[in-house]
DNA sequence: CTGCAGCGTTTTTTT
DNA sequence: AACGCTGCAG
């Protein structure tokens, strides 16, 4: 009928043209998501059975939803108009600018992203006089977020010791504190969403009836609230529900098909890596049992990878326990086998990883599908350096994002201040910068008269102005000027006449390394120039039911905070990609090298010590692995440099999980002649720095010797990650990583009840078990 | 008030 | 090794 079903499996095709149901599909890596979830919106339009306006579809990020949007456009010719397609919070915010009196919020409320919360909680101790080593912002942060997560308010959070009752007390403070300058984090978006969607019955039945499908990708990464919000629309609350989280109460399918939204959601156990931010796995069996859901339609035929790739997945994947159940398969055949390099240190493995980059070039593989990953980001360097110096161009994904950039936030502040005079945030980051003779003692003046009169800094400063300092008055001034300046102006020119009358241009040009910082503001004029064209391409997707937000500077900063800024600067052709696994998420290359495959590093030694972060991380390799079409390459280095040290590692225990026969185990790739001297040079300057380190100790050459010896071995001091041993007091344990050599070996030890511990491999006696 | 030197920290990340 | 923050001197 639709000639875009015929392209689909037998599985794929019933995913996409189930009836009317709530559905959960789970979809194996490589199984061709995306497309089932783009065709089944395709097809529900095509087939009358929804209208644009009828169908939300929610992702984690923007690129996801830019994907789908691409795709669907190219599948049927429809517009975009009223279709609710975005992430959690790019769609949270959406609706409270459309609902923001209901919601108690000023029309141009602001976002806080991380780090502005993170000031804002710094700014609040200060205020509420507390030691910020006792509570540091950082972690009342998490804290505070983890506790929207959960739909907890400062009001329902248990607190049964001393400290906790503090640290809720500062939440209770933070949350007066952002509804008081108009700010909202990024939790909040999403709690503030379901809040008024709980306590509004009029307007949750309209957002029910409106969206009869509601499509979720990556469901596996959802959190508790934002579960808990796809219940409320999906009708699946036909009451406010008293509490949160929800009592657990089974959902009946709603026969009235009128006022009730059918769920459809995608995820993959399997690839749950976001736990670390309070992502729940558990939400997909809730989803299950709590929506009645019959049978769970799996795709599991893989068009991605050749079999040797899948078999190395699959086989890693299964020492995970509580997993819904899933087996890839695929009929291209097996491919090639899947390389080891053993490699004497981090630059050894730099050199030989690109080595084999300029190899594979060489054969016919272009640039761009070749991908370096790495567990963390410190990595990164080696890699780079290795290709800078082979003249290969590459591009890292995840450093710093456009909207990140010092410059970027201080012009962002400026235009915040214009937007919203109490946003106190914005106020204290640039009040004083570029510096204007301003410092911590007016400040605190300022900020004292604020508490005071219950009012923003900028009010107080506006009521002392002339009185108690000029350079405040100025200040003051220079924003009055600015607001009645750069009124009903075009938005690109706002930020421009902003950049030369609040000084940032003038301050960034006198500076020695402000040239690129300089153009940066530069493209921020032009990224308020493209972001207004587009809206003025498509006015009808903020309309509808909603009032049209006219305020383009208001849009603009929401949009900055969301949208962090990935497209920036020229996608470099022709160049290697390098990322960390995290990000690699959801994309596919023809060439995947996996580096750092060592004990500790990955998996990652903080995540060792309970059994579900070493599940996280046997995920996240299975996320890596998977992300290779033709050839997978896996390296790990004896000894690495980390934090300025030099640390000795084994290889990774993820090596014996995958069946040997895949693996081909590669010699150094250049001539032994070439390759000995080098890398035992390498090798000699990281034992030497470390003899440096240990200049105490009886001569370096032992060291030295005893460096190269375990180059060769799999054990350690006698002992072996994964090795059962006894402890005279502790009992019995396994070895679970290692590190140092000599009198400094130490072996980390899983006990089960005495808990996990590093012992010295000098004092500690223990015993083969 | 500003600028610099020394100190401590360091997984993963989107919004 | 590298970055951000604190404390101190100018």
């Amino acid at each position: 009928m639709h000639d875009f079903l015929d392209k689909l499996n037998p599985e794929q095709r019933a995913a996409v043209t189930l009836p009317a149901r709530h559905a959960l599909i789970l979809a194996g890596a490589g199984s061709g998501k995306t497309r089932v979830l783009t065709t089944r919106i395709a097809w529900l339009i095509a087939t009358g059975k929804a209208s644009p306006s009828e169908i939300m579809a929610v992702t984690f990020t923007n690129k996801a939803a830019k994907e789908m949007l691409l795709r669907l456009t190219a599948m049927l010719p429809i517009n975009a108009r009223g279709m609710w397609i975005g992430t959690f919070h790019g769609l949270c915010n959406r609706f409270l600018r459309a609902h923001h009196r209901e919601a108690e919020l000023p029309l141009s409320f602001q976002i806080l992203d991380s780090s502005d919360q993170i000031s804002a909680i710094k700014r609040l101790l200060k205020n509420l006089n507390l030691d910020d080593e006792k509570f540091p912002p950082r972690e009342i942060a998490h804290f505070i977020n983890a506790h929207k997560e959960q739909g907890l308010r400062a009001a329902n959070a248990e607190a049964y010791d001393e400290h906790t009752k503090k640290r809720v007390a500062v939440f209770a403070e933070y949350d007066t504190q952002c509804q008081r300058e108009g700010v909202v984090d990024f939790a909040e978006l999403l709690l503030r969403t379901f809040e008024l969607l709980r306590r509004n019955e009029p307007l949750r039945k309209h957002y029910q009836a409106r969206f009869r499908h509601i499509l979720v990708d990556e469901f596996q990464d959802t959190n508790r609230l934002q579960y808990a919000w796809l219940k409320l629309l999906a009708g699946a609350w036909q009451k406010a529900p008293e509490a949160f989280p929800d009592p657990g109460a089974q959902i009946p399918e709603n026969e009235d098909a009128e006022t009730s939204a059918r769920l459809f959601a995608v995820g993959d156990d399997d690839q749950s890596i976001y736990a670390f931010r309070g992502a729940d796995v558990g939400n997909m069996r809730d989803l299950e049992r709590e929506f009645g859901i019959k049978n769970v339609i799996r795709l599991e035929q893989n068009y991605r990878s050749f079999g040797n790739i899948l078999d190395a997945a699959n086989a890693l994947i299964k020492n995970n326990r509580n997993r819904l159940g899933k087996n890839l398969w695929t009929d291209s055949g097996a491919g090639e086998r899947i390389s080891v390099f053993e490699c004497l240190t981090d630059l050894d493995e730099a050199r030989r990883v690109v080595d084999e980059a300029r190899e594979r070039i060489r054969a016919g593989v272009p640039p761009t599908q070749i991908a370096l990953l790495y567990r963390s980001n410190a990595q990164s360097r080696a890699l780079e350096h290795q290709l800078f110096s082979n003249g290969i161009s590459y591009r890292v994904y995840g450093g710093q994002r456009f909207f990140d950039r010092q410059e970027i936030r201080n012009a962002l502040a400026y235009l915040r201040l214009l937007a919203n005079p109490d946003d106190d945030s914005a106020f204290a980051r640039v009040v004083n910068f570029p510096t204007r003779g301003i410092g911590g003692k007016s400040l605190e003046a300022l900020g004292e008269n604020a508490r005071v009169t219950h009012s923003s800094l900028y009010n107080a400063a506006a009521g002392l102005a002339g009185k108690a300092s000029a350079a405040v008055g100025n200040f003051i001034r220079l924003v009055e000027a600015l607001r009645a300046e750069t009124q009903g102006l075009a938005l690109p020119e706002i930020v421009e006449r902003m950049l030369d009358k609040s000084g940032l241009r003038q301050h960034y040009f006198k500076e020695k390394e402000g040239r690129d910082r300089l153009e940066n503001l530069n493209e921020l004029v032009s990224a308020a120039a493209s972001f207004l064209e587009e809206r003025e391409n498509h006015p009808e997707e903020t309309s509808g039911a909603e009032p049209p937000d006219t305020d383009a500077l208001a849009a603009f900063l929401a949009y900055a905070s969301l949208e962090s800024g990935e497209h920036q600067a020229g996608e470099k052709e022709d160049a290697v990609q390098l990322m960390t696994v995290h990000s690699a998420k959801g994309l596919e290359f023809d060439e995947v090298f996996i580096t750092g495959l060592e004990e500790g590093l990955f998996p990652h030694e903080n995540a060792m010590g309970d059994r579900d972060g070493r599940e996280e991380e046997r995920r996240l390799m299975y996320v890596a692995i998977t992300r290779a079409r033709k050839r997978l390459h896996l390296s790990y280095a004896r000894a690495r440099m980390l934090h300025g040290q030099t640390r000795y590692c084994l290889s990774s225990s993820f090596f014996d999980e995958i069946p040997e026969n895949l693996l081909e185990k590669r010699a150094s790739s250049a001539p032994q002649t070439s390759f000995l001297p080098s890398a035992r040079r390498n090798f000699t300057s990281a034992a030497m720095s470390i003899s440096d380190a240990f200049r105490n100790r009886k001569n370096g050459a032992e060291s030295l010797g005893q460096a190269s010896s375990l180059a060769r071995s799999d054990t350690f001091g006698g002992f072996r990650i994964g090795q059962s041993v006894a402890h005279a007091k502790f009992g019995q344990g396994v070895i679970v990583s290692a590190e140092g050599y000599g009198n400094d070996a130490r072996v980390q030890v899983e006990f089960g009840r005495a808990g996990t511990k590093w012992l010295s491999l000098v004092h500690a006696k223990l015993t083969p078990a």
